[in-house]
Parts: structure tokens; sequence; C-alpha cells
RNA sequence: GCGCCUGUAGCUCAACUGGAUAGAGCAGCGGCCUUCUAAGCCGCAGGCUUCGGGUUCGAGUCCCGACGGGCGCGCCA
């Protein structure tokens, strides 16, 4: 990964940084005056303007940046969208830098096109700001959210599904925070209840059975292998002294120490697989610090609640659920909804604005419920929920079929094992949250050109190499100013340009693409940055008798460097030197 | 029965929230290594976006209706 801009640049050099950053608002807001003309002219007033949305054009022939804004103005006020176009674009290229020419295009689409300073100033940007290039405070505004996802039962390994909710949570907090706004993550363990009781149960009948005491496993009793080791250790800690011990003494120590381990055991998963969170809260502590209790009382005194046949309900049909749904059972105990209400609650209470949980495919059942929940809190539409959807894995032709039941789960720890991190982590992300997923093992380890992730990885470690190519063949000099973009107006070739004009875009893409909960995007993206180097790379010899084309071209190279590590490490995924 | 997701090239999926000629990767076919990594590049072929209506200047995208796939509908968690 490139260093950050060195502080030692001269204070102009850094204002010339921010300019070009600033750009393409520049631009925007000058199109927005002109819009807000041409609206008074249709005799509408400035708020009826809308949004300028300046985006890359979708094909060259058209122009470098593009805006469908006049379309959507032509609806609004009821005009000929071609004219409007026409007259925002007659104005000219006036107080637009960087722009060589602007132009309406039917139906009334306005094209800009920038001249060679500009995408020479793009490149320069990026080796000036490094890492941080791209950064950008698009979301900042949104206040302080909080990203739940993962939040698995103490009760076995994760499973895959729980493999894509963790590299879905963790790139797109990496993404939005990429994109200024503030987020905590935390991940959320359901140690209480009936649950435990039953992982307790479980572990105690391989643990008795160890030990020649054959014990029948509970009905639905876990049944996994780690329960077996589980039990295994439980006995190396504490010999045979729970053969005598009483039942309620039994179950709460064994449960404690199931959860201990097996959650250890989750974590030490998630970090091998490079996702942290900021906080993990337990269920238990919920109920300890009387939250449950809290909660659902306060949701009966402000109304929401209600008392029925003994049992406590939230009136969750006043909030677009389709029936109410019981908190606290008639015979006292709370159901799953109550700790959910104190959790979420607590969430609210500890200056979160806005949450986002990542449910599995099993739960989007749960999603209206819960939305009710934050509602009868006060936070109506402060909560958004999103689904990872299901994973099928295949091995080459082989569909392989995932039984619960029968304990025939397969889990992130053995997807990583066999495919690595990286090729997980990739996979994972490369498909929208919501569409269904097929997870092809054995393409996912093939080293070959055929394996996505090994295509973006080998951009960056060639880079990397022409890199100690240059270093190796003394010419520091080159190395020199080409880290210091000196050369970069040399930049003319159609596909450094095309590079180039990849590279503009990194900053809008990570804050779209994360505004649109759509991390998928960001993979994409990395593709092509490596499509585009590659081409760049094959027709254009970086290293080559001329020195300031050489320098130039080196530049090029170090910035896509740069965006390729950077979006490489939003992703989770490692930028390795060399192949 | 009701609710959520989904249906796009042979396969796996995009299409930036209604915009320009629907794009990638695999698989198939044909080219490119005496030069910085061929894990690469260039080209060809492949589509009535499941079907039928509607909304409008414009629909893969929005609305209605069929049909197919996945999941969910407890005082379970």
């Amino acid at each position: 990964m490139q260093r950050a801009a060195p502080s030692h640049l001269p204070m102009s050099f850094q204002m010339t940084t921010s300019r070009f950053a600033q750009s393409l608002g520049v631009l925007d807001a000058e199109l927005r005056a002109r819009f807000v003309d041409a609206a008074a002219q249709a005799g509408q007033s400035g708020d009826a303007v809308p949004e300028i949305a300046l985006g890359p054009a979708r094909d060259p022939a058209h122009g470098d940046f593009a805006t469908a804004a006049a379309l959507a103005a032509g609806k609004l006020w009821k005009r000929n969208p071609l004219e409007i176009a026409q007259r925002v674009a007659g104005a000219g290229i006036a107080n637009m830098p960087g722009v060589s020419a602007i132009e309406a295009k039917a139906p009334g689409f306005i094209n800009l096109r920038m001249t060679s300073t500009y995408w020479a100033g793009v490149v320069r940007e990026a080796l000036e700001q490094g890492a941080a290039y791209g950064r950008s405070d698009a979301l900042a505004n949104t206040g302080p959210i909080l990203l739940e996802f993962v939040s698995a039962n103490p009760t076995g390994p994760l499973n895959v599904v729980q493999g894509r909710s963790s590299s879905l949570g963790a790139t797109l907090a990496a993404m939005l925070r990429f994109a200024g706004a503030t987020v905590h993550t935390e991940t959320y363990v359901n140690d209480a209840g009936t649950q435990l009781d039953l992982l307790a149960d479980s572990v105690y009948a391989r643990y008795a059975t160890s030990f020649g005491n054959e014990t029948p496993m509970p009905e639905d009793g876990y049944k996994g292998e780690d329960i077996v080791e589980v039990a295994t250790a439980l006995r190396e800690r504490d010999g045979d002294r729970w053969l005598k011990a009483p039942e309620q003494e039994r179950r709460s120590a064994i449960g404690e120490f199931a959860r201990d381990t097996i959650v250890a055991q989750q974590r030490a998963d998630l970090e091998a697989f490079g996702v942290t969170f900021d906080r993990w809260t337990f269920e238990s502590s919920m109920h300890a610090a009387g939250k449950v209790d809290a909660a659902v009382d306060w949701l009966l005194q402000h109304g929401v609640a209600f008392e029925k046949d003994g049992a406590v309900w939230l009136r969750s049909t006043e909030f677009g659920d389709d029936k109410d749904r019981v908190l606290r059972r008639s015979d006292g105990r709370p159901t799953y909804l109550a700790p959910d209400a104190a959790y979420h609650r607590d969430k609210f209470e500890r200056g979160n604005r806005y949450l986002i949980d990542i449910f599995g495919p099993d739960h989007h059942g749960y999603v209206t419920r819960l939305k009710a929940i934050a509602a009868a809190l006060g936070h109506a539409g402060m909560l958004e929920v999103l689904i990872a959807q299901q994973v099928t894995l295949k091995r080459g032709g082989e569909t392989m079929a995932m039984s619960k039941r029968a304990g025939q789960v397969v889990t992130l720890r053995e997807v990583v094992d066999e495919v690595g991190k990286d090729a997980a982590r990739f996979f994972f992300i490369n498909r929208a949250p919501e569409s269904q997923l097929v997870f092809d093992l054995a393409l996912a380890v093939e080293q070959s050109s055929n394996n996505p992730v090994y295509y973006v990885q080998y951009g960056h470690a060639r880079i990397a190499s022409i890199l100690r190519k240059a270093q190796e063949t003394g010419r520091v000099a080159l190395l020199e100013r080409a880290r210091a973009g000196s050369d970069v107006d040399r930049l003319e070739h159609p596909l450094e340009i095309a590079l180039i004009r990849r590279l503009a875009d990194y900053g809008r893409t990570v804050s779209e693409a994360a505004r649109a909960r759509a991390p998928h995007r960001l993979a994409e993206y990395a593709r092509d940055v490596a499509t585009d180097f590659h081409s760049f790379y094959t027709e254009c010899v970086v290293l080559g008798d001329d020195e300031a084309l050489s320098s130039a071209r080196l530049s090029l190279a170090l910035a896509s460097k740069t965006v390729l590590a950077s979006a490489l490490d939003l992703l989770g995924v490692s930028a390795p030197e060399r192949m």
C-alpha cells in the first residue's frame, strides 16, 4: 500500500490537490446554477431542479462525464428536455475548469469532455493522497451508524451464510467509513434462555457418555462433532466432577463453559477471515443488567405494548406487522423478541442514530417485527435490515446439499481452509446481497486466469514487479520523478486515458455503492481497474527509453497500484507484491 | 393461503435506483510471448431480459396479472 502524501510537500502543491479533488463538485455547482436559470426561464422555482448527479459517460464516444438531469427536469417542468439541455450547454465552458467541451445530445443528455490537464491532475492527486485517495465526506451527514452482523448462536461453528454476512458487513462498514460515515460494528450472541440449556445438556450427554455413563442426547440437541470437542475439553479441565453435581449448577456451569469455548472459536475463525468487531454484545448481559424487563416495561408504559391472556404483547400491528407479537409469556419468561427489543433500545441509547442489521435468509420473516420494535421505541425508519441471501456450495459440476438436521453443514472454517481467505472474501462479496449465491469451490481454488481474485491481485503484483525492475536497474531518478508525478502531462494514449478515467471514478464508486448497500460493485470495480491496467500494460511499455514517458507511465502504474491496494483492502483481500 | 427475495447469453452474475447500442467472467472458436510477470492481451460468436397487459418521450428497472425457483409465516430460537 502506498503511503499517504508526504507532509513536507509545499503548501501550494497540496492546494492543487484539493482543487482537483473538488473539481467535480465545482462542475456540479456550475451546472446546478445553470439549471436554476433554466428553471426560472420555464417559470419554475429553483427548488424544482433535480439532482445533477454527474457521472462517467457510459460510452467514451459521448464524452467523459454525463448527466441526465435535463431529462428529469423536462419531466418535472413539462418542457422539452433537449431544449433544456441545449440551454444549459449553450453557456459553454465558462466557469467549468478542466472541461474542454460541453454538448447537449438527444434526448436530453449533457456531455462533458475533459482536458488532458484534468486527467493529469487525477494521477497527481492519487499519487499525493496515496491510501487516502478516494476518501470523501459524501455520507458524513448520516450520524453514527451501528452495523450489526453475523450474530450467531453460540452453539457451533459459523456456517457459510454467516461467512457471507461477515464479508458483507466488514466491507460495508469499511466502505461507509471511506465515504465519511461514522460506523460502529457489533455482533450479538444469543447466550441465554432455553437455547443455552439445550447446549449445556448436549455437551453433558457427550461428556457423561465419554465416562461410560451412556446418556442420550436431548431430542433437539446439537449433534455436531464440535460438541464432542467441547465435552472433551470440559473433561480435561474439570474431570468427572459434573457427573454427580446437581442439575441446575451443572447446567449453568457447562452452559457457560460451552459458550465461552464456542464463541472463542467463532472469534478466531472470524479473525482468520479478517473480520473483527468493535464490540461483542451478549444476550446474557442484557438480562443481567435488567434491560430486558426494563424494555418491556417501557413499551408497556408508552402504550405500545399491552397485557392479554397473562402475556405481554407488542402492539406491532400499529407498526405494519400483520399480527401483534408476544414479548413476555404468560409464565413470565421473555420470548426471543424481548431481549432483541432491549438490545436495539440499548443501541439507540448509546447514541447511535441509525441501525443496520444484516440477517441470514432464514430470518427475513423477523424483519417487520424488528422494525416495529424500532418504531415502538420512537425510532421509526431508523432501522434498516439487509438480508444476506442463501449460499449454495458447488464443487465443479456437483452441488453440495446442506442439511442442518443431519449435521451436514459446511462451515466457514472449512471453506476458508479449502480456498483461502482472499478467494472466500471475494466470492462472498461478489454478488448483490439479495441475490442467492452459487459458490464454486473448485473455481475458487483454481490458481488460474479463471479466478477473478487472482486476476485483480495479479494486476497489483505486476505493478510491484515493474517497480522492482526499476529499482534493480538503478533507475532511481526515474522513480523519484514518477512518485512526484512530474511528467504526467505526457499521458495521452487512449489506454492510458481509459485507465485514468477508471481511477478517477474510485471515490464516487465507493460512496455510491456504500449508499446503495451494494458492496459487490466495488468488487466489480476492482476487476475493471485490473482489466484497464492489464490492457494498458500490454500495449504501453512502461520502462522504455524515453525518460519522461517512462516516468509518466510509471506514475500511472503507481496510481493504479494505490487504487487496487485500497479497493482490495476494503474488500478484505490481500494485495500481494508478487505472485 | 399470506409475506419477503428472485427469474437477464449454455453456466454464474452485473446493469450505480426510469436513460444513450443490456454488459462481465467462465465454457466455445480464432489470433498474440527474442522487450517491464501469458495468473496477461486482442478478436469472433452467443439475448424477444420467463410470459401477458399497463404507466411515458423512454422500462431489465415502476404498476397489475400469470408461471417457475428460494425462504419465512409459534406464548420456538
